[in-house]
DNA sequence: GAAAAAGATTGAATGAGTTCAATTTTTAAG
DNA sequence: CTTAAAAATTGAACTCATTCAATCTTTTTC
């Protein structure tokens, strides 16, 4: 048996999380009522609490989507960064910032954010935060990979370089957000002075 | 005429917030109603609406009636720091960290920061958003100060590593209140791990 | 293949936050 | 003091998000 069952499920799945996708995109989060995500889908409301505990995770659900993205696209980087710690670090950064908006608006970040924090112990908020702390490791990695390099030197501790870094830039998008008229060029400056004296004092002396 | 309307405005507005307060104390956030606010502060519920947008705005104003004390507390250490760059920060921030959970559940935590990241344009959000930038202010601050006395070396950027250090130990907080299991010792202890490198590093080197 | 068990779906009912037209209270004008 | 205008209050009605007992579908058992 294939499973007549768990096709059904996968599929129904799919389609809610297609439907709450493409209803948050032309209406907004705000406006989309989960009456209107269960019919796109072709299913019930009570089906879809059946697949997502409220209305927050199925947004938190198409966000770490996104994220996941963020994340394999920033690997390319890691592995193999410009030789100079700030520009390692910025070119990292502003990838991660460029790829923010191109599926999402702020206010869905915005309430994405919020419900992760509101309802940590829902299954996709978990998966948000831990989505959040892979892409922390990462800058942590850059951080690592340029001191192998001999780009920052040795006895820095990495880690914690690469999580104070990545918490930074990580509240600043949080500000980002919530104003509605900031750029995202002027986030991108912002953070870019903010890295500086850190990126300066965590590199080797030129000989 | 010393104005009646504005004297039994101020006056409601305080028994409101002092209803939901003690009632958020009580219950907890999400078993507190509108209406029980309401009969608490001996108004309808209609009026509690004319004084708060909704229900998250009244707690984002009692939370920050407590950051408002925080801030207080932390102009003495910003004054008369001690003289180690770490040891100075850390003063401050475990300052922070220890008048946190005083009046405040991590429930109660959680919501109003999803609050007042979900609607920034509310006028509470806006004055807890306001009282964040000048916390990060009082960090830059204590940095700042440190340089005056020599601790820190001149030509840091002060503000820049002072915002830095502020959104890291904003960012630990948060990962704090989204997990019951965390304890105040353990945000400690990692914050101060992630300070001590920038710490170092902007020292002045013993002579 | 029939019957029982387990797993899912359903949508009407529930409940809490929010709105708003009617009403009351306060202030200003004559 | 009377009256008109402005400001606030009120609570019943409304809108969704969420729940759950009844029903239907799929799987397992014998």
């Amino acid at each position: 048996m294939t499973g007549l069952r768990a096709k059904q499920k996968a599929d129904r799945n799919r389609r809610i999380l297609e439907a709450a996708a493409s209803l948050f995109r032309e209406v907004g989060y705000d406006s989309a009522r989960i009456e209107d995500i269960a019919e796109r889908a072709e299913v019930s409301v009570g089906t879809f609490y059946n697949y997502y505990e409220n209305k927050g995770d199925i947004l938190v659900a198409t966000v770490s989507m996104e994220v996941e993205e963020v994340l394999e696209s920033g690997k390319g980087i890691v592995e193999n960064p410009p030789g100079a710690t700030l520009e390692a670090l910025q070119v990292l950064i502003d990838q991660y910032f460029d790829h923010s908006l191109v599926y999402l608006s702020k206010e869905m970040w915005r309430t994405a954010m919020a419900t992760s924090i509101q309802q940590p112990e829902s299954p996709f908020s978990r998966r948000y935060t831990e989505l959040d702390g892979r892409l922390c490791d990462q800058v942590s990695m850059l951080v690592h990979k340029l001191q192998l390099r001999g780009a920052v030197m040795p006895g820095i501790d990495a880690i914690a370089v690469g999580q104070m870094v990545f918490n930074n830039l990580n509240m600043m998008f949080l500000e980002f957000v919530k104003d509605e008229a900031m750029t995202l060029a002027s986030l991108k400056e912002r953070v870019a002075r903010q890295n500086k004296p850190i990126a300066i004092l965590i590199s080797s002396p030129r000989i």
